[in-house]
DNA sequence: GGCAGGGATTGAATCGTTTCACCGTGCGCA
DNA sequence: TGCGCACGGTGAAACGATTCAATCCCTGCC
């Protein structure tokens, strides 16, 4: 009466377009096919005689239960999305990889997206993360505002993905955040510029609706402030992307106006990089005619060109947080985590900045 | 007699732990299930009027098709899986990078995994892919020759998911491959430097197991040969990591020994990184005092200490290609995609390099 | 020897979608 | 008027695993 159960491909290597199933796996080991599914899922219960048939016949097939099956019938897909403006920017990079290993440890794959600071890309992964239906999400959005009108967003919460935040917070959303103090490092920044003496400062950010460059420009207004400044200590320039590209691009504009500042400030590493190769290029010497700060500490920083004074962040352990508040969440259910873990920057100081020259 | 197919949320905004399901949105749009399917699958078969009424349905319950139950009757997933050493090294980055911009145009999800060079993580990972149903896998193998034997790798050949192997071949393995001619790369690496004068070199390198790694070396090997120098002009030095780190504990050893070569060729840019650093802070001048060569060309080598000479690859290229040749094979069902692209690497010359002191 | 109890196993229902054989309806044509 | 056909739409089966109530079997106890 068992007979009827063989799979479409007989009951020998099961081979073909799909592996073996756990009906075939049952029919191989003489079990019924709640059996296999207790041996993968609760071996405890299972007598020790059956679980060795059922292992071996396992074994014989190459039997990998189909993930998609399991979710549909409720259980977890094990897997979890990450999205990122763009991974071949190296802070982004870390944050995944730390994703990826918290993930690994626990068995969990990880979906990469690149928004490219797109919302509507970002849109679009949220849809199709979706419909993957990713166990969690860790984030860092493209926008300081638009993902909570996000309707997919909406929906994901709705459903209780679990959702992490890393590097920036939503105002008005309940999700797990984990971030780095970067008014702080901001101020940092600064106010180890000021030290060495210098007042006037040229700050080389993004877009404003980037929350880590909002942050960090109000960090630095805050000590310059603090310091006696005026708002006029500070001039600001804004890119479209923070990239290395970008901050040539910027450095040779800089070199032809005429160098009106003594300091730098870059909202991350690959904008001072670019800068700081623009200037060498055209024998401005760093740091005596002109310091230069970057942001993230990079494995770069510290080989370039003119090893660069920077902000640290702990990115690994950025996305290592975040992947671990997610998976509390999808796993331990009804565990509270915590909710916001906020990660202190950390200035180093390498040769990249020194006090002004005593003319300026 | 449709009131009994009321989703479990009843059958207003339907809302809870899953979103809407076909089935709400028939109700909703008072039409068959099979009708919404049609709607999202063969539009054109459906009526106008039809149509618009499930749109609509559509719209307001916020309905994502669900991947599982989609996969599970046998549809695509429209997930490829990318396996790569370790994303942080910024090469392999790109190569990610790349394969997620294709992936994307044809709105299929990436699912990222490191194997860290390991052979057993790299089966893990290929045997989760298999679980998730990925449709295809591009993967940059941790070994020359384990792949090959792993049962996990040859079911999912039997299976048909589309492989393309990036950088690198392997022998017997019937799928695609993207590469980059490293047999080529190597033997320009070396006709530079033998250009330049120089007749003693050293070559850093991780394990032999690399394919990269052995047909680098067999390029700069060969190269020497034709230039009628002996196996002894080659001095050949191997890490475990190819990282920065390897790179400073490599040059300081070499510092320590006294240098005895005028040229350093290294297996990436990473360890070229970390041998120019502890070469400068020994005071060691490049490249008056000794030449570097680098490998990958990556973003950061020209703007390194001393720009670095370097053999570039097309990385995000090399990406993209590979998961063409993936998409190609399951999407295409029986179009048979072309088998192999073999990439030719460049030559990029900076300031690392140059002829070797007249003493020497 | 019979029965209660508990551990091991089974079988059927279920998840959400796709697919396909089938059914009405209305129209053109003889 | 009646036949056949095309078009739109339906409904049920199927995919592969999980879950849980039901069943079976064995052991130990009275």
């Amino acid at each position: 009466m068992r007979a009827i159960l063989g799979s479409r491909t007989g009951s020998g290597v099961a081979m073909g377009r799909q592996g073996a199933s756990s009906r075939d796996v049952a029919a191989l080991a003489g079990v019924s096919i709640g059996t296999v599914s207790n041996v993968i899922n609760r071996p405890d219960i299972v007598a020790p005689r059956t679980r060795s048939k059922v292992e071996a016949a396992i074994q014989e097939l190459g039997f990998v239960p189909n993930a998609s099956a399991r979710r549909l019938r409720g259980a977890s897909t094990r897997t979890i999305g990450v999205v990122v403006p763009d991974v071949s920017n190296p802070f982004f990079t870390d944050l995944a990889r730390g994703a990826e290993d918290k993930a690994n440890e626990a068995d969990f794959l990880v979906i990469v997206c690149n928004s490219d600071e797109s919302v509507i890309k970002e849109e679009h992964y949220l849809s199709m993360l979706e419909a993957q239906q990713v166990d969690g999400i860790c984030i860092t959005p493209a926008s300081r505002t638009s993902l909570q009108k996000s309707p997919t967003f909406k929906r994901l919460m709705e459903r209780k993905v679990g959702l992490a935040v890393m590097d920036g917070r939503l105002r008005g959303v309940d999700a797990c955040f984990a971030t780095v103090d970067d008014v702080q490092g901001g101020a940092m920044a600064a106010e180890h510029l000021l030290e060495l003496g210098h007042r006037s400062f040229l700050w080389i950010t993004g877009p404003d609706s980037i929350p880590q460059c909002y942050d960090r420009e109000m960090g630095i207004r805050s000590a310059l402030e603090n310091a006696g400044l005026g708002r006029e200590a500070l001039t600001r320039v804004e890119v479209q992307a923070m990239s290395a590209d970008a901050g040539v691009a910027i450095g040779e504009a800089l070199v032809q106006d005429g160098l009106r500042h003594t300091a730098v400030i870059c909202a991350n590493d690959l904008l001072a990089f670019g800068c700081l190769r623009a200037f060498l290029e055209h024998g401005i010497r760093v740091p005596d005619d002109i310091s230069i700060v970057g942001y993230d500490d990079i494995d770069f920083a510290r080989v370039a060109a003119v090893p660069l004074t920077s902000i640290r962040q702990p990115r690994r352990e950025l996305g290592r947080t975040a992947a671990q508040m997610v998976l509390a969440q999808c796993t331990d259910s009804e565990s509270v985590p915590p909710r916001e873990v906020i990660f202190q920057p950390q200035l180093v100081v390498r040769e990249s900045t020194a006090a002004p020259k005593a003319g300026t």
